[in-house]
RNA sequence: UGGGGUGUCGCCAAGUGGUAAGGCACAGGACUUUGACUCCUGCACUCCCAGGUUCGAAUCCUGGCACCCCAGCCA
């Protein structure tokens, strides 16, 4: 039987292709360093579980190492918060960077230095417009820009502006030091780009010892120049600065340069996946938090159940490639289900309970028999479950008036209790409203362990939990977030209204009250299952990961 | 009527001049003490469109069309 430690097949994409051709060309000594640069100011998603597969998958390939840097220039986003969820997902993930942990706002030191070099070389100048200004001075998209008054400044007042600069003589906003490119160039983002800006704002590592802050484009070329990069993959979105990632690249004394290269972020029907609005649906109180079991953020999957295999497993059959694309929620789901299915320990659980008497049982008598633990993995070993009189089974498993192809639970129809008896439904009790409150049943003394000594057979097997044994317990059953399979726009318009479920009376199999938060289980016939961090000995809460896939309900639903 | 990208099955995605991989989904069937799993079978004479080159084109050329990204002192 395979497992979760089989690396599941690679399929080939352009960034191998391009790393390959650089191998047998022998480019960059025939090494392989990449680097995953998340920014903190929020926390990971499987967006960006793409990304980091990506990124320590291809060192883990090509006997290279992966960094983890952070990419934290914008102090007035980012928080340590994040900067610790980021590294404990990515270990979870299953990624280390050993110790390659960098921060861009360890490089401020070296950035300051390279931005008085392009100073001195008249590469770079000191800008006094206002924000509003510089934006005019652009031009547009089909015009082209004009200089800047400041643009002639020379090296030497440059110079001084920017130690002034960094001085903290100017007020925030004042200044900008900008490379000087081409204001006409058809490229807006070479229309000298803004490198620094005046900041007072206290840095979550580097404290006040800056009042100026660089630039994701000055910075992100360098760092990676400096920590040897050989290819820094980033998303499409960033296509359009390569030209001035290589600039910089060209007009420094670096060690080095890296090539960039351009792939399409990944996106997931029925969810967003961008940062500004998952903290929108935290900030706003729609979720729980950025772990609610609903969110796409790692954080949130982890805590649904979803396991760090299946993710890896799911980034693998996505693919890597340049085209925008929506990936199909069931890809991930299958993913998830695979991986659980391999491993997860099947359980009893019935979720929305309907008692049932077996009235030939003797009243007292409590006996146990043998489930297995996986139906196709011996190696799970088995369990005793308690078995009496009185049971409880899923609603649904019972129908008064059933469909032809029903073959579950009816008046006058056999069915087999999963490890159990045949047992035989005799009578219905209801309520004054009507409603069915009780199932009385015979069951068959012969056909203990669930097979019949005659031969015959049965058309089902339903779960069921020992009433006097069983375990109280609540069940959280999630759905997608939104009911749109791209929300756009106002995404509180799509939000789907079912996305949590809380089932309150359900019945465990007395083993899952010792149930750990580390574990996964398959509630046989209903999905998989795992503890909440919510829970405790006095209450048990469960996560549903994901359900088990369900031809019956589809053709019931065709009619 | 600026620049940069992308268009191959419902959704992903290989393919780089030699006659359309694979996965997901879906539809049949087998098996089944989970209507789960597993296993079979089916699912693009066609690659955004139109011309052209070639014995031969998804792959080359020409011209269109559609969609995405860029006008933060965000990343």
């Amino acid at each position: 039987m395979s497992s979760n430690t089989d690396t599941p097949p690679t399929t080939a994409n352009f960034v191998r292709a391009i790393i390959e051709q650089d191998l047998a060309e022998g480019k960059n000594d025939g090494k392989v360093i990449t680097r995953f640069p998340p920014e903190p100011n929020g926390y990971l998603h499987i967006g960006h579980a793409k990304s980091a597969c990506l990124n320590f998958g291809l060192a883990q390939d090509y006997n290279g190492r992966c960094h983890l840097r952070f990419d934290d220039t914008n102090p007035e986003k980012e928080e340590v918060e994040y900067i610790e969820s980021i590294q404990e997902d990515i270990r979870w993930l299953g990624f280390d960077w050993g110790e390659h942990l960098y921060f861009a706002s360890d490089y401020f030191e070296q950035l300051y230095d390279y931005a008085e070099h392009l100073i001195q070389d008249g590469l770079a100048y000191v800008d006094s417009l206002s924000a509003e200004e510089i934006r005019e001075y652009r031009g547009t998209l089909t015009e082209p820009g004009i200089p800047s008054p400041y643009r002639d400044r020379t090296p030497e007042e440059n110079l001084d502006l920017f130690r002034r600069m960094r001085a903290g003589e100017f007020a925030d906003g004042s200044h900008v030091l900008r490379a000087k490119i081409d204001m006409s160039h058809p490229n807006i983002n070479m229309r000298d780009p803004v490198l620094y800006r005046i900041r007072r704002v206290t840095h979550h590592r580097t404290g006040d010892t800056w009042c100026i802050y660089p630039m994701y484009d000055f910075t992100h070329g360098l760092s990676d120049a400096m920590e040897g990069i050989t290819h820094s993959i980033c998303t499409l979105e960033f296509e359009a600065h390569r030209p001035l990632y290589d600039w910089i690249l060209e007009k420094l004394p670096v060690p080095c340069h890296p090539q960039q290269i351009e792939f399409a972020r990944l996106n997931l029907s029925y969810t967003v996946m961008s940062k500004r609005k998952l903290r929108m649906l935290v900030e706003e109180g729609v979720v729980a938090g950025w772990d609610d079991p609903r969110m796409p953020t790692l954080a949130g999957m982890r805590r649904r159940g979803v396991t760090p295999a299946a993710i890896r497993d799911f980034c693998d059959r996505v693919g890597v490639a340049k085209s925008n694309s929506l990936v199909d929620l069931a890809m991930l789901e299958h993913s998830i289900r695979d991986d659980l299915n391999q491993n997860a320990p099947r359980r009893l659980a019935v979720l929305d309970p309907l008692k049932i008497v077996i009235t030939n049982y003797p009243v007292e008598e409590v006996e146990y028999v043998e489930a297995a633990n996986h139906p196709q993995d011996p190696s799970f070993g088995t369990r005793q479950l308690p078995f009496s009189r009185e049971l409880y089974i899923e609603r649904r498993d019972f129908m008064e008036d059933p469909p032809r192809k029903f073959h579950r639970l009816a008046p006058g129809r056999e069915v087999r209790l999963r490890f159990g008896y045949f047992i035989t439904c005799q009578d219905v009790v209801k309520d004054e409203a009507g409603r069915v409150v009780e199932l009385h049943c015979t069951y068959d003394p012969e056909t203990r362990g669930g097979s019949a000594p005659d031969g015959r057979k049965v058309k089902g097997t339903i779960h069921w939990v020992s009433a006097a044994h069983a375990v109280e317990a609540e069940v959280r059953v999630y759905d997608r977030l939104f009911q749109d399979e791209l929300p756009s726009g106002e995404i509180w318009d799509s939000l789907n209204p079912e996305s949590l479920q809380t089932l309150y009376n359900c019945k465990m199999e007395p083993s899952l009250a010792e149930a750990s938060l580390d574990e996964h289980f398959q509630f046989e016939r209903n999905g998989y299952f795992c503890l909440d961090p919510d829970s405790n000995s006095q209450h048990l809460i469960l996560n549903r990961t994901v359900s088990l896939r369900d031809s019956w309900a589809k053709q019931a639903k065709k009619g």
